[in-house]
DNA sequence: CGGCTGACTCTGG
DNA sequence: TCCAGAGCCAGCC
């Protein structure tokens, strides 16, 4: 069983899996593939385009937050998440307990 | 083809 | 509570 996917392209796999009003932290997805570190994660979500099949909103920080530095993309990416019912509270963060993405299985 | 940059996370002090 | 270091792939000039 050879790998012979581009890193990024398993993180995206994995990525298009989340259904829709459930969230994953960067270093999750990390540890499912498990040979890629947090930091993929979040470069392979810079590297992808908006218009692509890929959910990259509902990927955020372990704090359950929005990583994304100022940007437009960051203020959609709040209101994406929102549109599929995903709630923050007043510290603009999000509940893994409510809203976490359990994984592939779930 | 070489070097720089970029949406993270954990641990220790 | 804040800061620094380590781990590491892909795209762009």
């Amino acid at each position: 069983m050879e790998e012979k996917v581009p890193l990024y392209q398993q993180i995206y796999e994995v990525v298009r899996q989340i259904p829709s009003g459930r969230v994953a932290s960067y270093g999750q997805v990390a540890r499912i593939l498990g040979n890629v570190t947090p930091r993929m994660v979040g470069y392979a979500m810079s590297a992808t385009p908006s218009g692509s099949d890929i959910p990259w909103h509902r990927v955020i920080n372990a704090q359950g937050k929005i990583s994304i530095r100022e940007g437009i993309s960051a203020f959609m990416q709040r209101q994406l998440l929102e549109e599929e019912g995903v709630v923050f509270n007043e510290n603009h963060q999000t509940d893994f307990l409510l809203f976490g993405w359990q994984g592939p299985g779930e």
